[in-house]
DNA sequence: ATTTAATATGAATACATACTCATATATAAA
DNA sequence: TTTATATATGAGTATGTATTCATATTAAAT
C-alpha cells in the first residue's frame, strides 16, 4: 500500500494524433482576435455578414473568409433569408470555453 | 412588461483590446500541436527539459523555445535542481480549459 | 581551472496565416 | 433581362511562427 514498485513501468501516455490534430484546431480558431470578435457578436445574436461587418467595423472580405474558417470547424453554422445570409453559434460548448477565458484572464 | 420599447438603443458592447489580447495570446499557446503535448505531459507531473524532450521525442532546442514561450505566460514555472531545470504547470485553470476542450472533441 | 552535462539563445529558413483588392456568384427587385 | 445588393472566392502580399543548427551560458564534478 505504501511502496509503488508494482507498479514501476509508469510512462506517459501521449494524446492521439487526430486528438491532436482536433485540439490545435478548434484553439486556433481562437487564437485571432478578429475570430474572437465575430464569435462573441455572434454569441450575444444571430447576425448577418453585413451586421458583422458593420458592427466590428471589419471590410467585408475579412469577415466572409473567417466565416469560412470557422464554418469549417463547425463552431458557426447559417440560414438564408432573401439575400442575406444569418450566421449564428454551432458550438455552444466552445462558446462556454471561450467565455470562460475571457472570465479568466480578466480576474485571478 | 411585454414591449421593448424603453431599451431600443441596444447596440453590442465589445470586448476591449487589452482582454481580447490576453485571451488570443493565451488560446494562442494551445493552438500548438507541440506545446499542447508539453503541457499536458507537465500536467500529469513536473518534468525537467530533458525529460520533456525524451518523452516527447522532440529536439532539445525546440522544447526550450517553446517552454520560454509558456512560461512567458505564466502557464509554466520552474525550479532548479543542480543543473537540471523542472518546468511545472503554473495555471490550472488554462489546463482545466485544455482537458475541456480534450474531452470536447472526443465526444459530442 | 578544465571538463562535462543541462539548458538557453540567436540566426536562418521554411511554412502558415490574416488581410486587402478585384472579381465572381447568387438572390431579389424593377 | 437588367440592375442592385449581399456574400464568396482567388490571388497577392506582408507578417508571424515553428523548427533547426550552431553556439552561449550555467552549474556541478574532477
Amino acid at each position: 500500500m505504501e511502496h509503488k514498485e508494482q507498479n514501476e513501468c509508469n510512462h506517459y501516455k501521449g494524446l492521439d494524433e487526430e486528438t491532436l490534430f482536433m485540439v490545435s484546431q478548434t484553439f486556433k480558431a481562437l487564437s485571432d482576435p478578429t475570430r474572437i470578435r465575430i464569435l462573441h457578436l455572434l454569441s450575444t445574436r444571430e447576425c448577418s455578414v453585413n451586421e458583422i461587418t458593420g458592427e466590428l467595423s471589419l471590410m467585408q472580405s475579412t469577415v466572409s473568409h473567417q466565416l469560412r474558417f470557422l464554418k469549417n470547424l463547425r463552431l458557426v453554422k447559417f440560414r438564408r433569408e432573401g439575400t442575406s445570409l444569418y450566421y449564428s453559434i454551432d458550438d455552444e460548448h466552445v462558446i462556454t470555453l471561450l467565455n470562460q477565458m475571457i472570465h479568466h484572464v480578466n480576474h485571478d
